[in-house]
DNA sequence: GCATTATCCTTGAGTAGGTCAAGTACTTTG
DNA sequence: CAAAGTACTTGACCTACTCAAGGATAATGC
């Protein structure tokens, strides 16, 4: 068994890690905001560094296939992306980036590089040892869930808790 | 003027955080499922350590006050908090958490850590070194918006743009 | 002391960001 | 060539919030 995991360590790391991720989605969202578009959008136009299917799009934002036509709804109502049709599979648009698209996603990723939490204030080291960490996350296996206890609803009053 | 930064390397990282995000958000959700509870309400009972005030737990959620209050109705039809009179302050009400409550929020936090994919896969020096990292971005001054651009309207067609 | 202003919480109405179910068009499978 | 599967769309819905207004209490300036 091994030793007792650092406790306080540990909810400082979800904590700040909460904190962060809250950080960059705010900061997504400014960031779209001035270039005109919503979040949503503007990380439809991130995932657009080459043409590709609406089906792949909705995989890769996790979400439903209907939402990604209603974004390309409003991005092709600016003028930033058009629906292609695949010649080789007609069921299937693509969405490529018009000359403005590629100009606004450009900029887009030139000011999320220049300012979002994450790599601000870290040195090119520090920058090295970030990816290594969240590689090795990447490759842990999903926990799907704890050891299952028992209803808490039955067992409350019973329970010692930890102390404070 | 420092050597270019790694472009590739600022990708992932960022890529990389917003999967590990995602990956988190969903799976609070889960354990707060599991728990009866919604995220939102999971997230206010992982912040109820000891009794506060709806004010500071809406600061703290980054919320409006009024969702404090529909957050503070749901958990306390279910008896894992009551809203008690501040004697010193008549106005506010501090949320505490009923012994039900503590159970409960105990074995959230048991489930988060043994589980969170923020956690999972980090040895003990891996865990220390990301918590230094971490402490490093929360202090770092937060860019309010990289030096503006003409408006990305009008430079359509005109820049050139990176390779690939 | 008293009027003004500020703060805490609540209520009700509204909005953003999605999901779900069903339909059409096309493609693959047997 | 029929049956079943996939890609996209549409419209109805739902959930998670925010916003504006109001009642109660407290702090501030005179």
């Amino acid at each position: 068994m091994p030793e007792a995991v650092d406790l306080a360590q540990a909810e400082e790391i979800i904590g700040r890690l909460m904190e962060l991720s809250y950080r960059m989605h705010e900061h997504f969202e400014t960031i779209s905001d001035g270039l005109g578009v919503t979040r949503a959008e503007g990380k439809m136009l991130h995932r657009l560094a080459s043409p590709r299917s609406m089906r792949s799009m909705a995989d890769s934002l996790n979400c439903d296939a209907s939402y990604i036509t209603a974004l390309a709804d409003g991005l092709e109502s600016q003028g930033l992306v058009t629906r292609e049709l695949d010649p080789a599979d007609r069921r299937v648009r693509q969405l490529v980036l018009t000359e403005r698209g590629h100009v606004m996603r450009a900029e887009m990723i030139r000011q999320v590089h220049a300012t979002t939490p994450a790599l601000v204030g870290l040195d090119p080291a520090q920058r090295a040892t970030m990816v290594e960490l969240l590689r090795v996350l990447a490759d842990a296996p999903t926990v799907v869930r704890s050891p299952v206890v028992r209803s808490v609803t039955k067992s409350a009053g019973q329970q010692p808790l930890p102390g404070k």
